[in-house]
DNA sequence: AAAATTATTGCAACTGCTTGCACCAACAAC
DNA sequence: GTTGTTGGTGCAAGCAGTTGCAATAATTTT
């Protein structure tokens, strides 16, 4: 079931504007920022609002239909869970971005999980240090 | 060693205001916000500026001697290395903050670095999840 | 001790994101 | 279909943090 039903079957309103925010988040490549799904919003219907779209994002969210990370640049990213799950390493010295799969995070979670009863939200984290090639 | 001596000793400059900042931070309790350091410096010189406050704590954070940390609330926390290293499970039902020792993530940075050559950079990280008597 | 150098500061403008509020439109009740 | 309710939107102002730039002051050279 797609993000604009799940809206739906939870009672909140399926306005255009959702609907739009939607389309352009899962239409862009993953790691979308919220200015870029404004962007394309606005193509559609310039009375579009960036407020609207970040609110939008927050309620996707919250309802873990979107995941929202800092990948060090300036702004957040947002990624559909429907696209699946996963994490990233990131070089503060040069930038590059390694894919991570999310089994490499169960063992923490587990840990978490068992010895502080705390059920980590781990869903596309991303975890800053120095890649190999920026190690010497 | 101080901050103090260790910015000198790199050939930064040492001024009142950094002398400031830093003795701010380590006179407050740990996790510092921005703004409460700025209050404190500004009480002993109102000419003060934030944006200088930023800029030295961004350089110690580079020199490692400062760990910024989100813990959810909409500012930054700042906390001095001296003070030794720990991380945090923050509940984001209630809001609680559980201490989590440095250790528990050791795990993790060997796998990162075994499998992925990845030197992580996890000093006073904050995860974000559901604690224990939130989950029912 | 004075002059020269250049890192650092204060300020104002700016960025990404959030929020209060009046207006509007989605959905439900009739 | 019309009316009413209430959640959602647009707008403008606000907040945490950053940045360009000219003025200033810490340090070096003379
Ligand atoms: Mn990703
Ligand atoms: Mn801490
Ligand atoms: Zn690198
Ligand atoms: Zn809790």
């Amino acid at each position: 079931m797609g993000c604009d039903q799940t809206l739906k079957g939870l009672g909140y309103r399926l306005t255009p504007q959702r609907i739009m925010v939607v389309e352009a988040l899962h239409g862009a490549d993953e790691h979308v920022s919220a200015e870029e799904i404004y962007t394309q919003v606005k193509a559609r219907y310039p009375y579009a609002n960036i407020s609207t779209v970040y609110r939008t994002l927050e309620l996707l969210k919250e309802l873990g239909l979107v995941t929202e990370t800092d990948l060090g640049d300036g702004r957040v990213r947002y990624h559909p869970a429907e696209k699946g799950h996963h994490h990233h390493l990131v070089c503060h010295k040069c930038g590059k971005i390694i894919d991570l799969p999310e089994s490499a995070l169960f063992h923490l979670e587990e840990t978490l999980s068992r010895d502080y009863r705390f059920q980590p939200d781990l869903k596309h984290l991303a975890i800053f240090g120095v890649c190999a090639d920026c190690q010497k």
